[in-house]
DNA sequence: GTCCGGTCGGTGACTAGGTCACTGATCCGA
DNA sequence: TCGGATCAGTGACCTAGTCACCGACCGGAC
């Protein structure tokens, strides 16, 4: 299924000494998680560090009132990191994590990231700018929940899960998930897009008849 | 000024090899920031990882419009981990952080912080678990911010801020920006508060004459 | 077919909280 | 004691989240 290493998908790691290439190799597997496989969860924490090969995780936090805001996605070719604190320090995690696509990815046991972050300084490296990504990612989260406007957000994500394509499909429900708001806050601003032109709505999907204006939105700042 | 070593206030560097130890304490160097000094800042990554013996930190982002929301404050005992993430992948950070009073603490450089996770298992657990705590905290304010009441928020950093004392100095402003919010909205909130005989007012500080109350509010779900 | 439960989306009324513009009070150094 | 700066109070207004309810639509079961 995989003909070249998939070592070679992650930049990070392209300058592993041939050693511990063959060692990573060895003592790690390549999973599949069906769409919609939990990852982790609260109180269930993961036994091994993902690396993606293809499909997206979708991290989201679940409130006590069962409302639930996205945190970030982890795309192919980055690494489900922030559960490695999880793996060294055994704590447990308050967000959850499900495979939003079937997903191929890297299994990295414990003992074999603890061997790796030991022995190897580009391994190091790669799993601290992984952190760093994320961490930022959090931070943008935080940002925009406290200070952002909801139009410009559901813009932005709007643009973001098209990716490219001109139809989006989802539900109001599943969009107040994401931005961590209500279902009617997302029916009313999604009226107002589609009044300007921008959208076109059916049930379960949305069209973006002007994806520049979206996109245009979702760029203003404040 | 310190009689016992500073690693035994570290809990999860009591373990260290003596070896280690003394590596530890002969690269490090215990270094003082007054009150009001920015620790790091965006663009100005920290050059240290800095482990606190004494006073806090707080950490806090600034958005676009300039208004601030605290993300968390590193106390005397931790570390100031997040910071570890640029140190070794030299990412720029879009936090802030600020001695709160005058601070004393470890400084690790960056060489011997790498040094250090290649060579001990005690090392690498301390630096992970520490990222867990920070990690969970940043999920914790995601969810106040995303799904919590401010009369909540505000009664529960009113109390943590306390410490237990009957006073605390601070102005509407800065409680403001502590929460992510506008102070309009802090001083209804305190004028309520005050009305209930929560608290009393004066300028720039706040007497917390009904504690239990404001704690029961702090406590109250959802 | 049509019945029916479940999902999806629309809507009006209301509340919480953030914004704006302006005011007076207090403090402190010149 | 004057004047600027900081701090706090206030009303009008707007945005977003909440609540309660409705009808449209979908996919089986019969």
């Amino acid at each position: 299924m995989i003909r070249v290493p998939w070592i070679d998908r992650f930049d990070g790691l392209a300058d592993l000494t041939p050693e511990l290439r063959a060692e990573l190799e060895a003592r790690s597997a390549v999973v599949t998680l069906p769409q919609g496989r939990i990852a982790f969860a609260p109180g269930h924490s993961p036994e091994n560090m993902l690396l993606l090969l293809s499909g997206t995780v979708r991290v989201y936090q679940v409130s006590e009132g069962g409302r639930e805001i996205v945190l970030y996605r982890v795309e192919s070719g980055e690494s489900c990191v922030l559960t490695t604190a999880c793996l060294l320090s055994h704590e447990d995690y308050a967000a959850e994590g499900v495979a939003e696509s079937d997903v191929e990815a890297v299994a990295i046991p414990r003992s074999l990231f603890d061997d790796l972050l030991a022995r190897s300084k580009t391994f190091r490296t790669f799993v601290f700018a992984a952190y760093s990504q994320r961490i930022v990612d959090l931070f943008r989260v935080i940002d925009q929940v406290a200070f952002g406007r909801i139009d410009i957000r559901l813009a932005e994500r709007l643009t973001a899960l098209a990716r490219g394509r001109s139809e989006v499909r989802t539900t109001h429900q599943q969009l107040a998930s994401e931005l961590g708001t209500a279902r009617e806050v997302v029916s009313r601003q999604l009226q107002e897009f589609q009044r300007r032109g921008w959208i076109t709505q059916s049930r379960g999907a949305i069209g973006l008849a002007d994806p520049g204006s979206l996109q245009h939105l979702a760029a203003t700042p404040g």
